[in-house]
DNA sequence: AGTTTTCCTAGTAATATGATGGGAAAGATA
DNA sequence: TATCTTTCCCATCATATTACTAGGAAAACT
């Protein structure tokens, strides 16, 4: 339906990780179990099994099974960003009719639509490559990244 | 699958619209007919048609019927800008689980998650509002984003 | 042993996508 | 008026994806 949709993997996702950035912070070894994000983060709990088996097969979560186990990051916070975790739960970033932007061939008077797609992925990769865990945990975006959110209309959803 | 789609709709849409475009630039008040298009841009007629059709009502294309008949644009090609083509076709550019970016909440350490969504939107908005039909016709984007295009590894995809 | 917790495979209901088919309605031409 | 052309509109369809759910195997700890 929309040409951007962050599923609900993708945002349950990131949540898991911010409450692994929030303990990982208190200590970088301490395991939290998958009920916790779950009830913290209300998110159906055999569903976040899946999606923390994808982040660890990702390498952003180690886990460890038994009576004390639980899920910690594996990699410093400041160290994923929310481009990597959403190539890890949904695959790549873009693609247009199910292709690469770079592989689609237009002919004619679309001969330069590829470039839109391409400057489209690379507007996205500035935002979501440079914006960490960590980051999101802090508050603190990269000043570039916030200059975005005090655009005017930023916060509005555009009519018409 | 994946965080950004392009739909076969919003990428045949781009396409006819740019076909009308080329046509526009002749003569203004020229028509063409949905069979030209479907053949010129190798799109199935039957699904083009109610493309086409989205459009009009969107009020970006205008139409006629019966022999001589067919469609043109029905404003100016440098003020039809890809995101009004992109919203006719597949709805609100920007979606969390189903929802506005701005209408999602977020508790505990994940509090911030809403700002990286709205910054995503809005870096999409920077491209997409910004390109107009014209500027893809005659090949010349804006400079902020033919610049995106020149980054190193723009034209790559990430193996990530 | 027994308990806890992750790991893995399968399945399922609801929805979206990418079409196709059959004709009605409108406009042009003869 | 009759006929042809082209858009308009409705209904249908196969396939895929999304967001979950169920059931149990495998590890780790007490
Ligand atoms: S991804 Fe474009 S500058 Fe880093
Ligand atoms: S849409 Fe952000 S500057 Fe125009």
């Amino acid at each position: 339906m929309q040409a951007v949709h962050i599923s609900a993997k993708a945002d349950y996702g990131m949540r898991a990780l911010l409450e692994l950035t929030a303990s990982y912070l208190e200590n970088p070894k301490q395991l939290v179990k998958g009920d916790a994000i779950s009830k913290a983060q209300g998110i159906p709990v055999k569903f976040l099994e899946g999606i923390l088996r994808q982040l660890r097969q990702s390498g952003i979560v180690a886990s460890q099974r038994g009576a004390e186990g639980g899920y910690r990051l594996d990699r410093s916070p400041n160290e994923v960003s929310i481009a990597d975790v959403v190539r890890a739960l949904d695959g790549p970033l873009a693609a247009v009719r199910g292709q690469r932007p770079e592989d689609v061939e237009y002919v004619g008077p679309s001969e330069h639509l590829k470039e839109v797609w391409v400057a489209l992925r690379a507007a996205m990769r500035d935002v979501l490559e440079h914006i960490t865990l960590a980051d999101v945990a802090a508050n603190n975006l990269p000043a570039p990244i916030s200059a975005l959110l005090d655009e005017p209309g930023a916060w509005q959803r555009r009519i018409g």
